[in-house]
DNA sequence: CGACCATTTGATATGGATCAAGCGATGTGG
DNA sequence: CCACATCGCTTGATCCATATCAAATGGTCG
């Protein structure tokens, strides 16, 4: 369990601020102010396997950055269908990216520590500096790229949704091609818009074609990613 | 759902007179100095019909507020497909929600007017004002609370994605119930993640339950809105 | 060992894509 | 002013990817 704090339990993540896969530079080196803040401010707190961080529609008062762990965002629809919003992991921030009023519930994935402060700290923070303001925007920006990104992946096919899915997560979990997933193939499907059953066959699929190697379930080989690559579109 | 940025300033009401159904007032009122910024400091521009306002990989220098006309924003995937990534209709800010080298096209829908500025202006008065800063933070939320609901439509049936097109149009641009579509059939196609077809014959579908009417196939009736909602899920 | 849950695999059904044709506006030239 | 070409849209017929239903397998924990 916890297999995906282990890839990096020897090193706290946030004092690492390299990877060992080519991460997107640009997104991780700015927001330290932002993350520094949540460092010395923040609140640690412990949320067991499952347990539900804060529900839909309770005010947002408070944002959080994860230590380890990880955290799953999601909203159930009216006919009983659950979309997960996002997958949350350690150095991550969530929580900012909601309106007054949260549409999403956050759950814990697995045993999770987190640094919490309250949102109002941070924009009153802001109005005062305006380099945390423009962190703020920044970590907003991003945070939007992503969901225009997740767009595109959700109007294609259900391989390039789901080697799109190994190859985002490859970016941010990844030791030597070896991605440790902390999520459920139900938590995978409801993100991509797929069925379990969809997401294990593309899953063998890609096995088939060897371009990926899948020794546990929650434990994915990155064997041939430029197939991947193409795969993703 | 419309990725769009919709601020409304009493100032350009005037440009959409038709509007009379009641606009979520919160998320009009907040960024006016930011609007009247654009007022101000903003060139006017004309593009015709079908014409290039930016393209993609251009750095994203400018922001743009439509003063009339429509404005879709896209990209290539690399299967030829097109996925439109909003429509910017009057009084809407667009350009911001894009980093330092656009991932998107944007073209006139129709001949459109716009106001242009740097986008260094803003973030430079950003800077020294922390109100416009706020105001741009408020801005993005916005925009990414518009992406949330967009994936949410994404993973629905086509009738469902249509119905919630039409509610979502219905918002931005209806006078008495009547939708002026400014796109075509394609654009929404694009929009939505289907095909043209599946498109025209779920407006026909609404048409025959009289849900809607479609007198002409740029301007759709809705008849029964609660008929609607219940098929946005 | 046995019960339980997650995952995979198999068989069938179906919603939307694709391929193809028809229709109705709008515009152009004779 | 009308034939005719063009373009955007609708309608019809068929196909295919993914959902759905159902069962087998495997891993985990008591």
């Amino acid at each position: 369990m916890l297999s995906h704090t282990a890839i990096r339990s020897n090193v706290d993540r946030q004092f690492v601020p390299t990877r060992n896969v080519a991460p997107d530079p640009a997104s991780k080196a700015r927001d330290n102010s932002l993350g520094q803040c949540i460092q010395l401010m923040g609140a640690p707190m412990n949320y067991p396997r499952n347990t539900e961080i804060f529900g839909e529609d309770e005010p947002a008062e408070y944002v959080y950055k994860i230590v380890s762990g990880a955290v799953r965002t999601y909203r159930i629809l009216s006919d009983g269908r659950r979309q997960i919003g996002g997958f949350y992991l350690p150095g991550d921030i969530f929580g900012l990216q909601f309106e007054d009023e949260h549409s999403f519930s956050a759950e814990a994935i697995t045993e999770t520590k987190v640094l919490v402060v309250k949102r109002s700290a941070l924009t009153g923070l802001a109005g005062r500096d305006a380099s945390v303001g423009k962190e703020l925007f920044n970590l907003t920006s991003r945070e939007l790229r992503r969901m225009q990104d997740r767009i595109l992946l959700l109007v294609k096919s259900a391989q390039e949704r789901v080697a799109g899915f190994l190859l985002e997560m490859a970016e941010r979990a990844c030791a030597n091609n070896i991605v440790e997933l902390p999520m459920s193939r139900q938590d995978i499907a409801d993100y991509l818009g797929l069925t379990i059953e969809t997401v294990s066959r593309t899953l063998t699929g890609l096995e088939t074609v060897a371009a990926i190697e899948v020794p546990t379930s929650r434990r994915i080989v990155l064997r041939n990613r430029s197939a991947l690559n193409r795969l993703n579109g």
